[in-house]
DNA sequence: GCGGCAACTTGACCGGAATCAAAGCAAGTG
DNA sequence: CACTTGCTTTGATTCCGGTCAAGTTGCCGC
């Protein structure tokens, strides 16, 4: 169970990556894993979420129903990232749904609860770990709050650059967007057309160089950022 | 020192709310009481903030500035709000300021975290709470991406209403805000005019009743949530 | 190759919130 | 009391992004 473990391929970045051997051992031996296709939920808001997961590879969304019906998009999952809520029962408020086919490293909530509980350094780093989430979600509140749209796509496309290129942010990096234009326009909290603007408006600005909707390249990551107001 | 807890105005409330009398003693010898005055800082971004500690009494709020320069107010904390950042090292990326004077209870980070390693239950519960949190603040961040103006006054009264009267948001309930105007912008994503001219509109509609700028009635609780959007 | 459908792009127009500018108003000071 | 100071309200104007309405592109099965 394991060597499992160690050729696992968020190894470096998840949250058991800190963990001694016998705790990943402890882990192991109650991990599933579990594919999720492209459109097809984990869970829907309302639903108990019933296990908790380490993200090994694609990209999930966060996505709420407004009151006016539409989707909002709340958040994005990368791998590494940690789905679930132990210790806190109820409905779910949020739909968490691959964008892309996903790979998950599953957990029955209870016994993932358990395992907390007996290994406090997991559950350390579980909370140090919601808190830097708290933190990125409220910096995104602030861009949300005041940014305008261009900021907003600029702003997103540099994110989205950084967790996905393995370089981060720099010239010739490419990327294939793991969102449709009305997924960004959910999660910018903008409509589809404003975000086809701003895209062909960085395009001309020559700050990227789209092919096809969703392949993007950066050609001038400083234009970029200061487009996105930083 | 027990005593000194149970004697405490958010006993019911705040994190040690579920705590078995002997970790709430572990907890009380480490604890201080302390009082921040109205428009003081409990910190600032960029410094480290080295305790951790509980709202007891008034309203802090946590807030950036903006590349632009301008204040970003990106939550608000209540009597019972726990207040701090364990097994996370490095800056802060907010200032914790004092709306009104305020008392907390509050303890050496490093202290804390010990009790929390030491007491697995203190820590799913805060964990908990943590998450909570998260998802209160995935829910504002729905409202600032896509509510008009007036929905987003309407919605902060409400809320503001409901954390600070006795009885929720219910027809004659009478509150101080804490915020200025100016505070309420920053927090909204508005401006300080567009917030007064929002104000002036729902007391004009009927749904509320200002005296003095800072005293707020409520008299159609409905109303205000009509326009608030839910 | 060709239709057909969904996603994306582009354009014209409109409305809500920002901006700019001036008053009101309350509290403190000499 | 006259005067300042800071907060709030109100008004006039501007502009960004939403809305409505066509296109255009790309992709699928046939």
């Amino acid at each position: 169970m394991s060597n499992r473990c160690e050729s696992c391929m968020v190894r470096d970045r998840a949250l058991c990556a800190a963990l001694a051997p016998a705790e990943l051992a402890a882990l192991s031996v109650m991990a599933t894993r579990r594919t999720v296709a492209a459109g097809e939920a984990l869970f829907r808001a309302g639903d108990e979420p019933l296990l908790c997961a380490t993200l090994q590879s694609g990209v999930m969304k966060l996505s709420a129903t407004t009151a006016g019906g539409e989707e909002a998009i709340v958040g994005l999952l990368f791998p590494g990232d940690f789905i679930g809520r132990p210790f806190t029962t109820g409905a779910a408020g949020q739909d968490v749904v691959a964008l892309t086919e996903v790979q998950l490293c599953s957990f029955p909530r209870a016994r993932f609860e358990a395992a907390l509980a007996e290994h406090p350094r997991l559950e350390a780093l579980l909370l140090g770990r919601t808190l830097a989430e708290l933190d990125r979600t409220r910096e995104w509140l602030l861009r949300m709050g005041r940014a305008s749209a261009g900021a907003r796509v600029a702003g997103f496309l540099e994110d989205m650059v950084r967790r996905l290129g393995v370089l981060g942010c720099t010239a010739g990096t490419t990327v294939e967007l793991p969102l449709s234009r009305g997924e960004m326009a959910a999660l910018l909290g903008l409509t589809i057309e404003t975000v086809s603007r701003q895209m062909t408006r960085l395009q001309g600005l020559g700050a990227i160089a789209l092919r096809g909707g969703r392949q993007l390249m950066i050609t001038a990551p400083a234009l970029l950022a200061a487009e996105a107001g930083r």
